[in-house]
DNA sequence: TTGACATGTGACCGTTCGTTCTCTATAATA
DNA sequence: TATTATAGAGAACGAACGGTCACATGTCAA
């Protein structure tokens, strides 16, 4: 029980700073919203820092355990068709799981005031996705499917346009099924442009 | 002088929202540093709350005059070496525009918190430039330098890769250069890519 | 010269914040 | 059964917050 508690924090702690930001959550209604009355936080956690802390440590982990790992190296689709099956999957998850949402806006918003969110921002929004489908295209291009050329400015061309609309589904989720279908647009545009 | 104290709180709003957030932000300080006491800045605005609309108002101005407007066209470059030294005079710009780059970084702070920061922040970080690239674009084609293909698709797969760079330089600034290389290379890159 | 207005000061207000403390209930352990 | 560790309740703390008010100062027009 002790464990559950400290965890349902950590939940509520993601969801709250990801709405109103570290500075505009405050434990009162954090706790209050867990049932409990705010001191009974310090029975868990040292203070609200630890809490900010412990949370960090939980998302670097989680996108370390998730995108870090060699074996979770994409596969390299057979066609055209199943690099945009393939895309489209990552970007249904992407958008549509809370916890990777919620993490999104926190970094947006916490991004400038500390150095831990700071790095892990740049994972997310620039170099992660890059790093992942680098090595794809180079797939691809080994199988003939994509002309050859720079496989990292190829993956970089490709990621940061449909990180862009990801961020517009986070901003302005009435828009989630206008982004998709961008999406999916400029990979089709994409694979046009670049195929052999 | 009591005009001038207005803007001058108005500039150093921008300052301190861009850097700690609204919520992070104390009068007490903010007034400090223009040497005033916190109660002095209630001779200029009614309450905080007014102030970060106060900003808003003029963010909202400011972008409406300088990129809103039909008379601030792009002009189309006569060969493709022309749209890199127009790209990298906008990025410079806007990258090294102190009072842009705070606009940006407040976007990404509070665009889930207000409702017309929401706005903003689509048109600064996706909407605006690949409107404003899409007749170059459009342009260029005509001109033959770049093959016939949707103008807008090509101005959001050009503008939101280096926006993405842009919102690097604005996250890590030691990484400037750096991104003024990448984008650089992505524009010769894209050029070569869709040459006519 | 006088009176109105604009600007800034400093003391003060109520509220909310994170945090600490003592006390209680419960469940596992010896 | 007695003991101890755990988890929460609730009162209270000092500090910081946004905001108000009476007052002083300077400027400018009547």
């Amino acid at each position: 029980m002790a464990n559950d508690t400290k965890e349902r924090i950590l939940a509520l702690a993601l969801d709250q700073f990801s709405q109103n930001g570290y500075d505009g959550t405050n434990i009162r209604e954090l706790m209050a919203s867990l049932g409990l009355v705010k001191s009974a936080m310090y029975r868990h956690f040292g203070s609200k820092k630890e809490i900010w802390n412990a949370l960090l440590d939980q998302m670097i982990a989680y996108y370390g355990a998730r995108f870090g790992s060699p074996e979770h190296l994409l596969p390299v689709p057979d066609s055209p068709e199943g690099l945009v099956a393939l895309t489209m999957g990552m970007v249904d998850f992407t958008i549509h799981d809370e916890k990777v949402v919620k993490t999104r806006k926190l970094l947006s918003i916490e991004q400038f005031r500390d150095d831990r969110a700071r790095d892990l921002a740049t994972k997310h929004f620039l170099t992660g996705l890059r790093d992942m489908f680098t090595p794809l295209f180079q797939g691809m291009m080994d199988k003939g499917l994509l002309r050859r050329d720079d496989p990292a400015m190829l993956a970089f061309a490709y990621t940061a346009p449909i990180s862009a609309l990801i961020h517009l589904c986070d901003r302005e989720p009435e828009k989630t099924e206008e982004a998709i279908q961008r999406i999916e647009a400029f990979s089709r545009h994409f694979i046009a442009t670049y195929k052999a």
